[in-house]
DNA sequence: GAAATTACGTACCAGTCGGTATCTTTATTG
DNA sequence: CAATAAAGATACCGACTGGTACGTAATTTC
């Protein structure tokens, strides 16, 4: 392919790593949540100048774009994948509650940026909330379908119309990886968990 | 009484109203939440000097804690005294939503003070945070009791121990009043959270 | 009266924030 | 070689944060 030959531009070339700066910056936000992280500290993390860290994101809404885009690429899409997995209805809540409630590793923070944004939604620029508003839609419509499909296949009864349960486990949800990743006990959450969706497993 | 006879003191009589800059205090927490109030604002609102304010309050810290106090006595403790009246099950729960999702009056701002700062304590100061980790401990005992004295009637049966229970009533309650303080359709909250109380009314 | 005591508020402190003006460095082009 | 273009980072901007030093005003005590 022509394009991947080296395109020799013209004046200095960039050694701006944006990948690895949005890497940081993705990691940042995910662990300490956004309201708690300035661009400052990012550039320090990443070892990056600010000007430089400007000239690649522009502002620091896009900065948070980019990084919730990437959240969303690289970890959230595959996650959500196991709703359109057609397993046992059973099978795939439990996991979801396991999933959810996970521990911290070294390579992955708990929760979830995307829940975490959900919650400070007032503290964000115009872009990312309109893409955090994107991404909700896209989960409740995933909820909605994944749960029609088990109603169909008779492992669920739903007592309230499919669009507000959708939305009752999207909120659910977010308050459950949110409070993982407050540091509250797992065992307590995931309890609470199965509490909250008795409801739908009767 | 003799306590009531004006305290003649020396030096320079005082004119600050600490009442009142309470009151301003905690309304500005109360709507905007902790996270968003500078004391700076809280300053200006109350038409009050800065150093004025900390003569009275020593610290931001200590100024959130007479704040939430207040609001304890005030509000929080006057509307938890619905649970000790001994009032049928679905009686009081339907009212607890009631109350939770009303909307803003002029005189009183949706949502809760309290659990507001309950979903934010890293941003608290030490005294604020231990008084939030004693307010949530009493409502914890209050819900148990509750649930407790309905379980003995017959109107509820628990299929969790109690205690898991009233922390999950607690947690629900705290999720309802956020988002309602966070704009949220009332009608869509009230109805999540009458699914997430099946899990009682069975 | 003067001295002591207390409260008041202006004007400031160092630190952080998001964002940028500006100068230097490194490359390509002619 | 010189001119041009792009990327580098230092050092700054104004606004805001929690918190305070300090001079002044108002009162009691002597």
């Amino acid at each position: 392919m022509a394009g991947d030959l080296p395109k020799r531009t013209r004046g200095r070339p960039k050694t701006f790593d944006r990948t690895r700066t949005l890497e940081v910056a993705m990691d940042c936000y995910w662990r300490e949540g956004v309201e708690s992280v300035s661009v400052n500290e990012i550039c320090r993390r990443a070892g990056v100048s600010k000007p430089g860290l400007y000239r690649e994101f522009d502002s620091e809404d896009r900065l948070m774009d980019a990084a919730l885009t990437r959240y969303h690429e690289t970890t959230l899409g595959p996650a959500m994948a196991m709703f359109a997995e057609d397993r046992p209805f059973a099978e795939t809540l439990t996991a979801l509650i396991e999933f959810a409630t996970r521990d911290e590793t070294t390579d992955m923070p708990s929760g979830c940026l995307f829940a975490k944004m959900l919650g400070h939604r007032d503290r964000l620029g115009p872009m990312t909330d309109a893409r955090v508003g994107a991404l909700q839609s896209e989960a409740v419509r995933t909820y909605a379908e994944w749960l029609e499909r088990c109603e169909k296949r008779g492992e669920i009864t739903l007592s309230v119309p499919l669009e507000l349960m959708a939305t009752y486990v999207q909120a659910q949800v977010t308050v459950i990886l949110n409070r993982i990743a407050a540091g509250e006990d797992p065992k307590v959450v995931r309890a609470h968990a199965e509490l909250a969706f008795t409801v739908l497993t009767g």
